[in-house]
DNA sequence: TAGATTGTTAATCGATTAACAATC
DNA sequence: TAGATTGTTAATCGATTAACAATC
């Protein structure tokens, strides 16, 4: 299902997201089309790299134009594979667990929410937005049964590696790793991690230099 | 406060909590030696990266011995600011707030939580790890009574840059930004994103084209 | 001493920017 | 048509890797 895209660097995959943030915000805006230069002057990337990055993906302009927004939005929803559906379990209902599943629009993405895991006895009964929280001992049994996509990890770091293991084993496609620890996968899982760790210690580096060097 | 390093790149220091955690690793097991190749096994990185890194902040090995690992761990803790503390405040103290507060050790790294704000009267009087949740009006006045290094924003969308500009129009020097919006900032305030929705994305980008494309 | 491994320079690789012909 | 702006090639810049002399 979709395009087959080679050669697109890690670099242009994350700058994607934005692209799709401000075309959102171009189509709120009843702006029907877009140069490079304008759009590099909201995003702030420049004008030459958006063109390149965009003509990665194929020729979504037209010259002398420009890009028409609704379809460049719509082919890079496609590019991000926003308009398929993937199931999503989250493993750890604890603070964390529940203020990301409160806090991120899953639905919007096009994630559907099947159920969360804890080990703890006093959540269970307990949903979040509408989701089950299930005793981590069902875990593989949950996602054998269900057709689960990505499973995200919010816990404790002791378990995070057997967590894993498991979710691998059922047969998830991609972990969203909020854990410190740096996950063992088999080729063609795929780990995202948001390590708030490293955030904070580079937020440190940056408070504790700021005024001593310029960085590049 | 600590020494001024020229020409240290975004890549850089990136990869110095990396360092920084694997060293740690090495301390729990009493290891008290690495070279560069043993410690490109554990994190990764190329041996000639890792020496590359070391000595943009100074010559911290031995010729024929390596890394002495406390000496290294120590020398990168001062780089990261981690023998430094900081005041925080937390904005929002919502579900992710909470969350994030809860989860992060901001002790163990030198951090010192003197509050949190929130616009809903439930919160109030209440305290999340020590620290009390006031009324969001008291924002810009705790923080001109209080030295305050960082400001963390954890809210909806629609308020964030007024949030920022109060938090910077108070003296913060720098801002971790959990919302989807970037952030206006004036040169010299520090913003460092964490856009859970921008992991998302690119996690979504990831499943929908795996087994599609190989990424450089 | 001989072996190991750093610090550092040089070579390579990849990503960004500039330039411009094609064309709407 | 004239002006604008893309798609795309070429030039530049920066980051990574390789190589090796210095030296513990």
């Amino acid at each position: 299902m979709g395009k087959s895209y080679s050669n697109v660097s890690m670099a242009i995959i994350r700058r994607l997201p934005k692209y799709y943030e401000y075309l959102k915000q171009l189509i709120d805006k009843n702006i029907d089309r877009i140069s490079s230069k304008e759009l590099s002057r909201m995003i702030g990337f420049t004008p030459s790299q958006i063109r390149q990055d965009l003509n990665k993906f194929g020729g979504f302009g037209q010259q002398g134009y420009g890009y028409n927004v609704e379809v460049l939005y719509g082919e890079i929803e496609k590019i991000l594979g926003l308009n398929q559906s993937y199931s999503i379990v989250v493993v750890g209902a604890g603070s964390l667990g529940q203020g990301i599943v409160n806090h991120i629009d899953f639905e919007n993405c096009g994630f559907d929410l099947k159920a969360l895991f804890d080990i703890k006895y006093k959540f269970m009964g307990k949903k979040i937005k509408g989701a089950p929280i299930f005793y981590i001992d069902e875990l593989q049994k949950f996602i054998s049964e269900n057709h689960i996509d990505i499973g995200v990890i919010c816990m404790p770091e002791e378990f995070v590696q057997d967590t894993a293991n498991k979710l691998i084993e059922s047969g998830v496609s991609a972990i969203w790793n909020f854990s410190p620890i740096d996950l063992d996968a088999p080729e063609g899982v795929i780990v995202e991690n948001m390590n708030l760790n490293n955030g904070l210690l580079t937020l440190s580096y940056f408070v504790s230099n700021s005024g001593k060097d310029q960085v590049k």
